[in-house]
DNA sequence: TTATTATTGTCACGATATGAGACAATAATA
DNA sequence: TATTATTGTCTCATATCGTGACAATAATAA
């Protein structure tokens, strides 16, 4: 059963991360009646650009345009086809299905991360899933095929992208507490504070703002942007 | 007309640099009686590993096994797509070119790139190809649709994992001549002796041997080799 | 009003790394 | 034996980083 609509074997996967304002968080989709979870994915129409593909089905998924998405690696290994798992997914949704069903085939997956203001996102479930919410990155569920893989190259390449990009993490004004506190999240480790406010101070990124009354019996810290 | 062996819509292309001694070259294909210059691409058989075709395409062009591979992009958008392009490669070939040639459609490429031993490599045209060959990075030919895009994109990525991965450029002794060289070829720019001796001295990835006596009226450099 | 508390912004100090030049060592030649 | 070109190493000033100290300050408690 061919499928006229898009490119046979070219799938695409993507890795949304949002900031709680203490933990790293990712998006992660639950398959209709099957208690299994997947990465938030797609495929390419016939004449549709792939990155455009992908914006589509996030703009689907979070409601959000103007997302900012990095490509980090495509992934074509034999080993991670798996169609029993798509047969299962396929049958929750439709018992009958086709041994030639199209998505029973072989897929290679190009995937994406994409970094997103977690306050601005209210997941929404498309067709086939039931479910589509945050997870902490320290305490993901078991995810299908390779997609466990995915998430660790797409956390390795956040992390050496990490100075340029973390604008799209943080609300437009933020203090410096709470920028550390992404940095440490995606590291995965404790930074020291004095060493940090230097650096981020000395790199010329952010420009400073009012101060930032919270009501505590501290200090108020100022509240920062980034510059460009 | 179908192509039942390999995945339709899916192609890579590779960048396969090698060190002269003196300057960064890359291998370019001409195909035959075209005056097309393209990179070294090819397909995916139905149940083989992306990684696995690239070696496989590699092996045929440079006679290498084992080489120095890493995946860094993969292209597809719409605007690479011209059928008339690959209409004159295969017309030069056979006359007789199909409208549906499977050639003739639209492809995603993934794309590589390859550090090799320059002097271990004696290019060989494949069956399709009249010439490959070594061109400086500095020099390339006009390439076919969107290769030019394709290797200003490995060597920003080489750039940005320099430090690691040059082993496979150099041969298995070199000087820290040789060694700096190399760094300037590929980062495009000229080096402090003094600092670069020191900075790759401390590093601790390089062991010492013999002296080389190059038969030159001046003190000998010691060799070295990358440890590990 | 005045201490108290928690947190923030900044400085000071030593340790380490880096840019830039100086210079002695040395392989071959004149 | 002097000369030449290049290499290995040292020095010094400067910049950066880890670490702790400390004063400033917003709210609360006394």
């Amino acid at each position: 059963m061919e499928n006229r609509d898009h490119l046979p074997h070219i799938a695409y996967d993507s890795v949304v991360f949002g900031f709680s304002g203490e933990q790293l968080k990712i998006l992660i989709m639950e398959y209709h009646n099957t208690r299994l979870f997947a990465l938030p994915g797609g495929f390419v129409k016939m004449d549709e650009d792939l990155n455009d593909a992908v914006r589509r089905g996030l703009k689907e998924r979070t409601g959000l345009d103007n997302i900012y998405l990095e490509q980090f690696y495509t992934f074509g290994d034999m080993a991670r086809y798996d169609p029993e798992v798509m047969r299962t997914i396929l049958r929750a949704i439709d018992d009958q299905v086709p041994d030639d069903h199209w998505m029973l085939e072989r897929f290679i997956s190009v995937a994406y991360y994409a970094l997103i203001d977690y306050k601005k996102v209210v997941p929404r479930p498309d067709a086939i899933s039931d479910s589509c919410q945050w997870y902490d990155v320290t305490d993901l569920p078991e995810l299908i095929l390779d997609h466990r893989k995915i998430v660790d190259k797409a956390l390795q390449t956040l992390r050496q992208h990490l100075d340029q990009k973390l604008t799209n993490l943080l609300p437009d004004k933020f203090t410096m507490k709470e920028l550390q506190t992404v940095y440490e999240a995606i590291l995965g480790e404790n930074l020291r504070r004095t060493t940090f406010q230097r650096k981020l101070l000395a790199s010329d990124l952010l420009i400073r703002h009012e101060k930032l009354f919270s009501g505590k019996a501290h200090k108020a810290p100022y509240l920062y942007s980034f510059r460009d």
